[in-house]
DNA sequence: GCCAACGTTGGC
DNA sequence: GCCAACGTTGGC
């Protein structure tokens, strides 16, 4: 059982775009960085926590509580000619991306990235970093238990 | 394998 | 819209 932060544009799908899909699930598809590839790929479980971030947006945040419901497979995007997250490079019989499948567990007030910043005991979680830019990242359990905490 | 050029991310 | 901080690409 792991723990991530994954980060969604809310232009693309929000925490209530989530709440309003078919079990209130989505397929995280359009990754297109190695890195949070391989987390999806290769280490996420089902029933990993995840906080759902808005990233891009005027109030950046964790908006949500969600949790991967499916293991990583085959981004479907991946393989449809003309769509933003085509690539040619992949096949059928050897796809380059991947992804899970992630389910709400519940809205969230939103827990503001100043918030996140302000917070002293959070100073290690990975989205605060400076130049931190992956989409994906790990959190450690007792940053996700501070920030339930705050989410009460 | 190096690395310059280019593209992307994402807060501000 | 700006731009720092990346990651990727491709010529050599």
């Amino acid at each position: 059982m792991r723990y991530w932060l994954m980060k969604s544009e809310p232009s693309d799908v929000s925490i209530d775009d989530l709440a309003s899909f078919p079990n209130q699930t989505v397929d995280w598809y359009g990754v297109r960085n190695y890195q949070a590839r391989n987390f999806m790929r290769d280490q996420m479980q089902v029933g990993d926590g995840v906080l759902f971030y808005h990233s891009n947006c005027d109030e950046p945040g964790i908006a949500g509580i969600a949790e991967v419901s499916r293991l990583a497979y085959p981004d479907r995007t991946q393989f449809i000619e003309g769509h933003k997250y085509f690539d040619p490079k992949a096949t059928q019989e050897s796809p380059r991306w991947f992804n899970v499948d992630v389910k709400l567990v519940r809205k969230t007030r939103l827990l503001s990235l100043k918030e996140l910043r302000d917070t002293p005991e959070l100073a290690n979680l990975r989205i605060l970093q400076k130049g931190n830019r992956l989409s994906i990242t790990p959190v450690d359990p007792r940053d996700w238990e501070i920030i339930l905490d705050k989410l009460k």
